[in-house]
RNA sequence: UCCUCGGUAGCUCAAUCGGCAGAGCAAUCGGCUGUUAACCGAUGGGUUGCAGGUUCGAGUCCUGCCCGAGGAGCCA
């Protein structure tokens, strides 16, 4: 793009607008607000990088320029090059003292004002919303958990073995799935779930993840049910439930620390109190199921046992931590057929469920899989699930089977729970929910 | 699928007992040399979600439907 850059310094990103104190710089954005006088027009613009008040005083550069100010609408494009001027009257510290402006494109009527706006009318203008300081802040956020969650299993020597999204059948028998027509072959279903191929991985590569999209057709219709979402799911040969939690302590330490330490300024544009965040450290409290359901009889809940918990009863669970929780040894009647059973109470499995802290619930669930064959095959039959599509997966426990174990971790709930945020769907660019497929 | 709440200007909302459709922001025009969601003045802006009903008269009451939000169940 050409425009006044050539003869005022070179090209910058506001973030970097400190390196460049009384030189000229060139900047290019979109107008964020706009405040002017009679004379002295201030312009705030942002590049993505951050937010820069862009000062043009009519008396030094000239009634032609200043002018040309007056046609700026709230996001309309620009190059801008100016003095870097150190300012505490400036939001952020440095502004520009503009020397030339080259108008790129005029904004239309921009629907996102500065004022409130309903939820509704923003998600119908996710695509706009985007721009907007907090929305940017989560996504930021949200990167870097990604960015931790890859490191945390690349430094671990963990191979990433990603698994289908088009699968032949359900992984686990029980959700509703998305289902598309697949040619000759009939219909094919959207991934609820990596688990079942990572297993497979896991007896090639020993210590794998998967990481990607994954879809539930179920109608939930909470703050944090999304139709399509991402989850990282490790795999490990060789580890039992205890190898499981350590493991899963240890990751989530990991990415809460990493975002702590690079995203201080987002998460202080989302006044989200680190305070909270501070303390998730290892060792993270262990609860067998018995307990927790003690624990709820204790705080007044009318809690059957052998039920699973509902969202209520972690929100009284978790509270009662600084950290997340573990709940470890749900009763089998409400987990998966792959589970392995404790041998001492086979009415109980060998999974856990971590819970994120403040009350905001789930964000891990795994578990020690059933590894002998025999018993495999009973779980299926008990589950009524049709044996042809799941030879394959009879056939791990067939050749060289071995205590192996994982979890998946729902990446839109880490980052609500990390953000402090109410609702799951500004987590993620573009939500997909019951009753919303677009933008 | 069920329960609760809601739908009025581009946006956020108000409108008393059923009695002239309103404000702030945004837009447009004008003013202002340090503004911080700037401020001040003026102007334009309405199929009150849709269909029907009651009434002299309906944003308001009744019936059905559509859309949305929160929650339940299910789950990450």
């Amino acid at each position: 793009m050409s425009g006044p850059a050539e003869n005022h310094g070179v090209v910058t990103t506001i973030d970097s607008l400190s390196n460049f104190a009384d030189k000229s710089v060139t900047v290019r954005g979109w107008v964020y607000n706009k405040r002017s006088s009679g004379k002295i027009q201030f312009v705030l613009v942002r590049d993505g990088s951050g937010v820069v008040q862009c000062v043009v005083v009519k008396n030094t550069v000239g009634p032609e320029l200043f002018s040309l100010c007056d046609l700026l609408t709230q996001e309309s494009s620009l190059i801008v090059a100016g003095r870097v001027h150190k300012d505490d009257r400036a939001p952020g510290g440095y502004e520009m003292q503009v020397e030339d402006m080259k108008v790129v494109n005029v904004a239309k009527e921009y629907p996102i004002t500065p004022k409130e706006h309903g939820v509704e009318f923003l998600m119908d203008h996710r695509h706009l919303w985007l721009r907007s300081s907090h929305q940017h802040a989560i996504l930021r956020i949200r990167h870097q958990i990604i960015k931790a969650v890859r490191e945390f299993f690349d430094d671990r020597s963990f191979t990433l073995v990603d698994s289908p999204i088009l699968t032949p059948a359900s992984v686990e028998g029980t959700s509703t799935l998305f289902d598309t027509d697949y040619f000759d072959l009939g219909k094919a279903y959207l991934t609820q779930s990596g688990q079942l191929y990572a297993e497979a991985a896991a007896m090639a590569f020993g210590k794998v993840y998967c990481f990607g999209p994954t879809f539930r057709a179920e109608k939930s219709k909470t703050r944090r049910h999304l139709t399509e979402f991402w989850m990282v799911e490790p795999e490990v040969a060789w580890a039992d439930l205890n190898d499981d939690m350590d493991l899963a302590e240890e990751f989530i330490e990991y990415v809460v620390r990493s975002v702590l330490k690079k995203n201080e300024p987002e998460l202080k544009l989302l006044e989200r109190d680190v305070a909270k965040l501070q303390p998730v450290k290892r060792p993270f409290p262990r609860l067998h199921y018995d307990e927790a359901v003690d624990l709820l009889k204790k705080n007044g809940v009318d809690f059957q046992y052998g039920n699973d918990l509902g969202g209520a009863d972690e929100t009284i669970i978790s509270r009662q931590y600084d950290r997340p929780v573990m709940v470890h040894h749900y009763p089998a009647a409400c987990k998966a057929f792959y589970m392995k059973r404790d041998p001492e109470r086979p009415d109980l499995t060998l999974s856990v469920d971590v819970l994120a802290s403040e009350g905001y619930g789930e964000i891990i669930g795994g578990s020690q899989r059933e590894d002998d064959y025999d018993t495999l095959v009973k779980r299926l039959e008990e589950n009524n699930l049709p044996r042809p599509p799941f030879e394959w997966y009879l056939d791990l426990r067939r050749y060289g089977s071995v205590p192996h174990s994982g979890f998946g971790l729902g990446i839109e709930r880490t980052v609500a729970w990390i953000c402090g945020l109410e609702h799951v769907r500004e987590t993620i660019p573009f939500a997909r929910m019951i009753y919303r497929n677009t933008p």
